[in-house]
DNA sequence: CGACTAAGCGGAACCATACTCCGTTTATAT
DNA sequence: ATATAAACGGAGTATGGTTCCGCTTAGTCG
């Protein structure tokens, strides 16, 4: 939880302060909780005052709104592929495959906002659905096939598929669907235990 | 095209002036062109400019925003669902349905942004997607219906469904298809002939 | 046709918020 | 302990939404 990067440090970085090393997470997690709570529009000042810091800090590490928002999404994401193999690791095959789909699930649905701001043409964000689905699919594929090899679900599922299907159950759109979207979760995840070879 | 009221006029109304129901369309016309070039949320005072009005005027006539977003957006609606039995009339079946299937490619294409405030989870549009739904169905089933009936499009296509379809094509969403949406319409289009009945 | 009246108009003024700038603070190296 | 440059904070600036109110004018009535 205390450390994201997982890549290579590039020895070129001239070591961060400490203090900004501070205040870099900080943000992401005062970020984090406005974002939820208000939406991505949140006032910047919000954010700012959250984490103790002044504005002019928060666009020294983020010049952009929308790189805070893609540093927070990307966190988020991070942690929600973490937790895969970490499912995968605690619980038989079928029940790591439903978890972590409801995991994922409780995580499109703190997005207030942020399918609009995706949709809104900023190229800021240009990059985001393709670290998405680079970070998430992989994760879910390996939950699937271990599914599949356990024979408790079928073996037909795109996991790109999936991934789309639940985003779009999670975030309420203009198709007016009221139900609950962990009803139409689960009923998703029976489905696939549907033609299972066992 | 100068006159898209279909439904009876309530007496209550006790009659606009002549220069308020000028503004109106005025703003209109500006605000579809305004959205066109930069979006929906274009500064009101451009469009207050275009139309040769002060913002006030604006706000008098749409106090909203969204009010005026959803203006524009139902008189465009109402102008794609018109030209289906104009198409209709003009055309073979299957020409008539593929014409009318770009014709709304194109509205869809003008769209940069609304999509994302459909998604805002502003109330103001929770009425429009019925609209859109209400509207443009019955429409494309005239066509469809036609097509069938001349046994030269296959009979198992849902209008809704292809409405949706050929929505998420247009708009550019996070999905990152950069394929030409008009190519990929083409495509769907040469689908319905599969296993047409003759 | 001219006066009257209120609907309608315009845009200055106000307010909220993104983003910038720069004097001050402070972590770190020597 | 001192130097120094990175980092900080928040006042300031720019932009755009929304309101308010004095002025204009369409429609009416004598």
């Amino acid at each position: 939880m205390n450390n994201t990067r997982k890549k290579s440090e590039k020895p070129a970085e001239p070591a961060k302060r400490a203090d900004a090393q501070r205040n870099v997470e900080a943000l992401l997690k005062a970020a984090m909780a406005v974002f939820a709570k208000s939406g991505v529009d949140a006032p910047m000042r919000d954010i700012a005052e959250k984490a103790g810091v002044g504005v002019g800090t928060v666009y020294r590490h983020f010049p952009q709104r929308s790189d805070l928002i893609a540093a927070v999404f990307q966190q988020e994401v991070d942690a929600c592929a973490d937790a895969a193999p970490i499912l995968a690791a605690k619980h038989q095959p079928f029940e790591a495959l439903s978890l972590w789909l409801h995991r994922f699930l409780d995580f499109i649905a703190t997005k207030r906002g942020l399918a609009a701001a995706l949709h809104s043409g900023d190229p800021a964000y240009n990059a985001l659905p393709a670290y998405f689905d680079e970070r998430l699919r992989p994760a879910l594929r390996e939950l699937l096939d271990a599914a599949v090899a356990a024979g408790v679900v079928r073996a037909d599922v795109e996991p790109h598929a999936l991934i789309t299907a639940i985003a779009s159950l999670g975030s309420p759109g203009p198709h007016g669907d009221q139900t609950s979207p962990r009803r139409m979760v689960a009923l998703l995840i029976d489905g696939l235990r549907h033609g299972a070879r066992r």
